[in-house]
DNA sequence: CCCTGCCTTGACCAGGGGGTCAAGGTGGTG
DNA sequence: CACCACCTTGACCCCCTGGTCAAGGCAGGG
């Protein structure tokens, strides 16, 4: 394995690099993790073989850069989407509503969600990166519960339910089983996820 | 690959499939698919690589098997739950209960729904299967609909709603990342359920 | 005691795929 | 022009793993 730690690149590598990623991205979301081959992903990009480790150490090293791109930029959409001066259930909806839509439009980046919950190889990589919208949401819960707007119930345990109604209709989405648009189904969750919030008051 | 199909087999044989099955499961939930090497599933089983292939012709039938079996057993403990003289939004929150329940005393068989999300080499043949829940969950929205218990939201949508709860909050309990016991989880998802659902009637 | 059908073994095979490498561009700088 | 750092190629290696197979128990029945 080559050094490809210190390796410096240039505009032109950077693109390629980003080439690679995703062709990546496009293959992995389809096909999976371990059904895609190197080769698969350098014919996609359209480059020789060689050329991925040039800009990877390994396989799992892309893998794991895709992600870390992707959880990113989900990040800042939801940050963009919250309005800071809003009470915290209504940015929790805020959230949930811009997950769905980030996801819709980036359906084959957020389709490493999948992958990366089966394929225990790489997901140890990855588990922390995931917990940091579960830290943010129970920080949310937590500040509705002062606030007396949703009832004592484990944050932790809320928080689960809002990423797993994202994730689950995003997945439903992506495989076509759900027939509607991605702003319909946007609205949709949000309600879902704050009805299911909402109530706990009541519990 | 020989005639696995006509093989007939005393009841030391059926236990010994028995043994493998439950090995696979064992790793498969564990390691996902394609890291679980048949040699493994031989190893902790404690028997030789040969012989699964005695009981079985190949990796992705035997993985076809357990899931086959799981899900019929799901789908008993589920029927099992429902009241059939109850109506129908109760008898979803009793599935869902229920659902929870079985899923957190046999995490190792149930865990393998993760793989088959993300999997495709073997999604493609699972993939029906799947189908029927959701399939009886529409039927259950639709009654609810016509007896005015909910209202008129696109029955596949929120089947993919309670399917997905289930399916989230059990990742976490199996995961470890929820700190409740069993029983508790079930009835909160089905609380959690039940909210999300009624609220569709003031949609 | 032998024969037949079930069961068990572990060495073996073949191919597939991750990862390597030597060689050859290409463009910018002294 | 020469040099260097970046980039690109495709043949090559080799391990890993799913799958095969010939050989050998070990019942039980005739």
């Amino acid at each position: 394995m080559t050094a490809t730690a210190t390796r410096t690149h240039t505009e032109q590598g950077l693109e390629r690099k980003h080439q690679l990623l995703e062709a990546a991205a496009r293959l992995f979301s389809t096909k999976g993790y371990s059904s895609t081959r190197i080769a698969d992903i350098c014919a996609e990009a359209g480059v020789a073989k060689g050329l991925m480790y040039w800009y990877f150490p390994t396989k799992q090293s892309l893998f794991a850069e895709l992600v870390r791109t992707m959880r990113q930029q989900l990040r800042r959409a939801q940050a963009a989407a919250m309005d800071p001066s809003a009470d915290a259930v209504t940015r929790i909806r805020q959230g949930t509503v811009a997950s769905v839509l980030f996801m819709a439009e980036h359906r084959a980046y957020f389709a490493l969600l999948d992958v990366e919950r089966a394929d225990d190889e790489v997901a140890g990589i990855l588990r922390a990166g995931s917990d940091v919208y579960a830290t943010d949401l129970v920080r949310l819960v937590r500040e509705a519960q002062r606030s007396g707007q949703l009832a004592d119930t484990d944050p932790q345990l809320v928080a689960t339910g809002v990423m797993g109604a994202v994730a689950s209709f995003s997945h439903a989405l992506r495989h076509g089983s759900i027939d509607i648009t991605a702003a319909e189904l946007a609205e949709f969750v949000g309600d879902w996820v704050a009805r299911a919030l909402q109530g706990t008051l009541t519990a």
